[in-house]
DNA sequence: TGAAACTCCTTACGGCATAAGGTATTGTGT
DNA sequence: ACACAATACCTTATGCCGTAAGGAGTTTCA
């Protein structure tokens, strides 16, 4: 349900995650060729978790979806902890970077965000990774990179922006992921789930409508579309919101 | 006995959750009274989580610090799972609710977003509670009606505003949370730590300045305080700019 | 031709959620 | 007064989990 942090020992990890750059120095020629890759595990231990959740995921199912044991894994990676830092990572390898050459900053921005957005409905496991603390890997970096390097034209203070653009993607992917697994994981539609939901609330809770007012008049207002959709465009109109606000400390009027 | 798959009965978890408005209309008075409450079972939980985190919180824990078994909880709750919901709610509960009585609505969200952070601050363990469904208890609820009346004298659309509030006090209630175990669990201060992480990938990644130029200058520019005080100014400051967002939708120009 | 270095395996341990079923305790119906 | 129903709590057991320990087979170097 929840992947957390124990320690890990962040050289080993920040090796591995980097370990591309640099010749491995004590790689001796002797024993079986490896059958194996750290790369290929990874992208194993990814299928399982976008196929099962990380609820299924589990070293003796990533063997076993390679052939091997779970304790041949070991071999490649230190700890489960260590295998999930480099499925992080690796998870923001294809973000696109589409990069319109210059459509303006705030289309860029919406660019990279929708990106990101779609990088977390594709592995929402991603979002149930704890960082204990921030391991930064190289395509996790390169997204960082990304944001930056549009932000840096506009000359505003990058750090407060960045960091509220992450929340939202994440919060925003959260909810989505959210309502599709309501529906999904009940087997009904989100239209059934919720009048479902609002029946059940109804019958134990009578006084909703008194103890709740404002909730109760948003859930009567119409909303467009379905319960995805919804969240969908929460998520754009928040992201217009936010970037109205980066804009307007832009143009000081 | 029907078990759903996977997920907890939602009618059970509701019940659970909303049973204080109705009378438990099932309960016989057969049988040795019970030495335990559903609330001292959750209080005790909350405790175990704040205390161990999530990744040290079990059945057995909770139960443990009863003087129980990990069983005997069983008797009071269908599953962890539902535990977990029961904890989640419970711990939204005293949320200051402080409404500076018309300070202005840009205060009063301010203030809002200041004691949710707080409260995330308080028990870190709900930034990892997997929203699988949303199940919104009595309390998380109270939350949520709070923040609607705010935005009700704005006549403000309120469903994109909230949900980027949410989305911005979560992520940034995360960093913080992150940087501060990043310092707890490797006993090092946080100053020496990112240094320690600079020393690293310095070594690891001699050529990080020509991959990653923007992040590079960022790290380098001087930031005021220590690195909590780093994370909860960014919050400070996405919170400011996502306000002005709203409040130039406001106040249309 | 060893010996070293390596991959991969089997086995085992302690911890987890929780199913199954036993026992003691309390109330109800007679 | 007494059987019995209903309940709380316990012990035990099952099947997961991560991973420690150590063994067997394979490849290369001295």
């Amino acid at each position: 349900m929840v992947v957390y942090a124990g320690q890990g020992d962040p050289q080993r990890t920040m090796a591995l995650l980097w370990r591309a750059s640099t010749a491995d120095p004590g790689r001796t020629t002797r024993g079986p060729k490896p059958a194996l890759t750290v790369d290929a595990i990874v992208a194993a231990a990814i299928a399982v978790a976008d196929e099962s959740g990380l609820d299924g995921w589990s070293m003796r199912a990533v063997g076993e979806r390679l052939g091997r044991t779970a304790m041949s894994l070991y071999t490649y990676v230190p700890t489960k902890r260590e295998l999930i830092d480099l499925m992080y990572d690796q998870a923001h390898a294809n973000l696109a970077t589409p990069v319109a050459p210059s459509s303006g900053w705030r289309a860029e921005i919406e660019c990279w965000a929708h990106d990101l957005l779609a990088c977390y409905l594709r592995h929402p496991w991603l979002l149930q990774v704890s960082h204990a603390r921030p391991v930064l890997g190289p395509h996790e970096q390169a997204v960082l990179e990304s944001i930056l390097r549009i932000l840096d034209r506009t000359g505003l203070p990058a750090r407060a922006i960045v960091s509220s653009l992450f929340s939202l993607v994440r919060g925003s992917a959260q909810s989505i992921t959210e309502t599709r697994s309501a529906a999904t994981t009940t087997g009904t539609s989100d239209q059934e789930w919720w009048t479902l939901r609002g029946d059940l609330m109804r019958q134990l809770v009578p006084d909703f409508a008194e103890r709740f007012p404002y909730s109760a008049r948003l859930a009567k207002e119409p909303a467009p579309g379905n319960w995805e959709d919804q969240a969908g465009n929460a998520f754009t109109d928040g992201l217009a919101i936010l970037l109205d606000g980066v804009e307007s400390a832009a143009s000081p009027t």
